[in-house]
DNA sequence: CAATGTCCTG
DNA sequence: CAGGACATTG
């Protein structure tokens, strides 16, 4: 009904400036019909391009390739469109804080998982796998600045149907036009953006389709226009967080971990934030410039006019048919694939990408030259009268503005756009390349696949090579399914800090909770001799950090991709490790600050008790910079080297206890050539097979006695075969996943040691507090030797497939 | 003093 | 398993 006049309505206020620049054109159609229809054409077409593929993807609204680098943006970074969450509504005005509030109970967090993507820079990226997922992590600010308040910006067009009409007294004409509007805008979602109602009315009228899209496009929350709202508190924000981290540091080192983890996440993010804001700009410019097209379509020539329009009526047509199938598919797998779902786009790889974005800025640039000069002309030949020729000076800033804008924009984006896409090209899962892998068996710790969304995506950026495969071993310390923090007792991971349970394996796997990024130094490299050797591939060290993601090579993700892919047998315990690396390397590193033995209770500030808060705390502050960096490449280093102990470190270790009970810190040094030790490290090793010690011998003790209790009157009763109970509980401690074989050697040691435990006690030594020290001493020296495959790094896997 | 190891506790 | 206390050794 009133749908037209309240368009004009708001174009003439809002947009009356922009109209009045443009419409001169129109009336005369003067200008070079020719150069510019060559040019129209061309621009026509793309942005009818744009305009499909954007529906193919997502609703958005009618703007063009570099919406789309929007989306992929968005998506990736998961911030989904309508986040269906309820809390937008009153984001205004908790701002960032409110962000925090979420955060603050890291405790929920962490059960949703998935901090992870948001962790690691490339999370971004990983992201787009996750969407769900991503919007309560750290995002939520994000989220916040979603399309919808995107489009508020852009102001939507309610001006360009105002001088459309204007312009346009055929009523005809501008009946369609609106329509099309219309049906554009809701395709793309355009839920903020003002949809009249009216208008909407209208296309019922006209068509049945268009429901569709409404109901896609559901009307908007009553979003206030303030797309920067949430940013300004970033900062406090931050800082709160600090404080709340220090208040909860002393409970657990794994929260102030996190906490840092987090901070530095919320600065991605608002980084992001801020990259989103400028492509809303641009987008809102381009729009601006789309519609100065349609406009010298309209003047130029109305057959082409006509037939755009159509067209246009078409692709929408066809694309609400499909929108229903096309949307299920877009929602499983958005990653990578936004990218190609059309046709025309569909090998495009990044670089046509934005090839063509430039190509069409471009174009767009030389269109705006083109029509200053006719603006200049027709405000002239208007005169003062017309409501336009005020426009004029402004019309011809308008212009430029807009295309400076435009270019730097333009340029950002691009930067932007390749940034992300250079940033994680984590391995894909081995499922996904069949041929290319290569023998899966040997590799290092684990290797994990991560989100197969991205195959795609890495497929086209870098031909990666890369297999990645899955390895069985891990299963080892195997933590069971460990959803939660909660650590399994017997598998030890250390001061690890749980990244993220979120595991949920969903099939899809976004989760890449691998997170991170991993900015290590990397380690020199093992010694590969040794271990190459007896390996016979390739180097174990081969991780390399981060950093050349983008190259083709095949590297390996040490951490295990909590994504569940595994092939392999054991599906139990492997992933969780990468996790707990990030935090292990962590904690190493917060340890190495201090002198881990007695020293650190200096350091520490009071109490005994609250050592541990002390140390966390001066740790952070001493180690800042470290932390920082750690977090940036926590996620990828994992595995690498350097420092930290991971669990499948632990693990080797207890295999090792099969061999050597004592063994002595060089020899520690030797097996573990892929750590970087430091004291830390070395206390931690030593500090493990004490534990393995105390493990053992109380198991002895326990069953000497149980054995005399028994009546077993000679030592010769006593053995200890594989079978026995004694072995079994030995094994299930170093050897759970019981994939290894353990030694002959050890079962004699530890029948002699059970003996000497029998003995002693028959003899009544056991009254003297010290009467263990004997035994050790016996045991000590029956270490034997340990084999060279544990010097690699790769070992485990080795072992394991035995 | 530093490195190791044991014992105990969480 | 990690921390811490404590003992031992060189």
């Amino acid at each position: 009904m009133n749908s037209l006049s309240s368009h004009s309505h708001h174009g003439s206020d809002t947009d009356s400036m922009e109209c009045s620049v443009v419409q001169p054109h129109g009336g005369p159609g003067v200008v070079s019909a020719s150069d510019s229809e060559s040019k129209s054409n061309v621009l026509r077409k793309l942005l009818k391009r744009a305009n499909s593929y954007e529906d193919t993807m997502m609703p958005f609204p009618g703007t063009t390739i570099i919406s789309q680098l929007l989306k992929n943006n968005m998506a990736k970074n998961g911030g989904p469109e309508r986040g269906e969450r309820g809390d937008r509504g009153d984001r205004g005005d908790r701002g960032d804080r409110g962000d925090r509030g979420d955060r603050g109970d890291r405790g929920d967090r962490g059960d949703r998982g998935d901090r992870g993507d948001v962790g690691f820079p490339g999370s971004g990226l990983s992201n787009a796998s996750s969407d769900a997922p991503q919007e309560d992590a750290c995002s939520n600010s994000s989220h916040d600045s979603t399309p919808q308040e995107c489009l508020s910006p852009f102001g939507r067009p309610p001006g360009l149907a105002t001088f459309d009409i204007e312009r346009l007294n055929d009523e005809h004409l501008r009946a369609k036009r609106a329509r099309v509007e219309n049906i554009i805008r809701g395709m793309s979602h355009s839920p903020s953006v003002v949809v009249p109602a009216a208008s909407r009315h209208e296309r019922e009228h006209e068509m049945d389709r268009d429901r569709e899209m409404d109901l896609d496009c559901p009307p908007p929350q009553s979003q206030q226009q303030a797309p920067s709202s949430p940013r300004g508190g970033e900062v406090c924000s931050s800082s709160s967080r600090e404080n709340k981290r220090k208040q909860r540091l002393p409970q657990q080192q794994q929260q102030s971990f996190t906490q840092l983890v987090c901070q530095r996440k919320e600065q991605k993010q608002e980084e992001r934030r801020q990259l989103k804001l400028q492509l809303e700009d641009m987008q809102k410019q381009l729009r601006q410039l789309q519609e100065k097209f349609f406009q010298i379509y309209d003047s130029t020539d109305d057959s082409e006019h006509n037939d755009l329009h159509n067209d246009l009526h078409n692709d929408i047509g066809n694309m609400s048919e499909d929108s229903p199938a096309r949307s299920d598919t877009g929602g499983d797998d958005r990653g990578g694939d936004d990218l190609r779902s059309d046709n025309e786009m569909s090998d495009l790889d990044p670089g046509h990408f934005l090839d063509r974005a430039r190509a069409l800025l471009q174009e767009q640039a030389m269109l705006a030259a083109r029509e200053k000069p006719r603006r200049e002309g027709l405000s002239r030949s208007k005169g003062q009268g017309g409501p336009g020729s005020s426009m004029h000076a402004e019309g011809k800033q308008l212009a430029e503005t807009l295309k400076q804008e435009l270019n730097s924009a333009m340029t950002q984006v691009v930067d932007t756009v390749v940034k992300v896409f250079a940033k994680p090209p984590r391995p894909t899962p081995q499922q996904a390349f069949p041929s290319l892998s290569i023998p899966p068996e040997r590799f290092p710790t684990t290797v994990n696949g991560d989100n197969p969304n991205f195959h795609t995506t890495n497929q086209r950026l870098q031909c990666f090579g890369d297999v990645i495969i899955p390895n069985p071993l891990d299963s080892f310390t195997s933590m069971p399914g460990m959803p939660g923090p909660t650590n399994d007792q017997t598998e030890a991971i250390p001061l690890v800090v749980r990244k993220t349970p979120s595991e949920h394996h969903h099939h899809h796997h976004h989760q890449s909770s691998a997170v991170g990024a991993h900015g290590g130094h990397h380690h020199p490299v093992l010694h590969p001799s040794s271990l190459s050797a007896s390996m016979g591939f390739s180097p174990p060290s081969f991780r390399h950090p981060f950093p050349l993601p983008l190259m083709g090579y095949p590297f390996q993700s040490p951490l295990g991709g909590p994504t569940g892919g595994y092939p392999g047998k054991d599906r139990s315990s492997p992933d969780s490790m990468d996790l707990s690396r990030e935090t292990t390397s962590l904690r190493t590193k917060m340890a190495s600050g201090h002198h881990m033995g007695h020293h650190h209770r200096s350091c520490s500030p009071a109490h005994p008790g609250s050592t541990a808060e002390g140390l966390s705390l001066s740790l952070i502050k001493s180690e800042c910079s470290d932390l920082q960096d750690m977090s940036d490449i926590s996620p990828y280093s994992g595995s690498n080297i350097q420092e930290g102990l991971s669990p499948n470190h632990l693990k080797k270790a207890k295999l090792m206890f099969f061999y050597t009970r004592y063994p002595s810190s060089n020899m520690l040094k030797m097996f573990f050539s892929d750590v970087k030790f430091n004291r830390c490290i070395t206390s931690q090793l030593i500090k493990w097979f004490s534990n393995f010690r105390e493990f053992y011998y109380i198991q002895m003790e326990k069953f000497a006695r149980q054995a005399i209790n028994d009546g077993v009157t000679g030592v010769e009763e006593l053995g200890v075969s594989r079978d026995s109970e004694l072995f079994r509980a030995l094994n299930m401690h170093y050897n759970k996943a019981n994939d290894f074989e353990v030694p002959e050697r050890f079962l004699e040691v530890a029948e002699i040691t059970l003996r000497e435990f029998f003995n002693a006690i028959v003899a009544g030594k056991d009254v003297d507090p010290s009467w263990k020290k004997a035994i050790y001493k016996v045991i000590c020296k029956l270490d034997s030797e340990v084999p060279e495959i544990f010097k690699s790094p790769n070992c485990l896997q080795e072992l394991l497939h035995e």
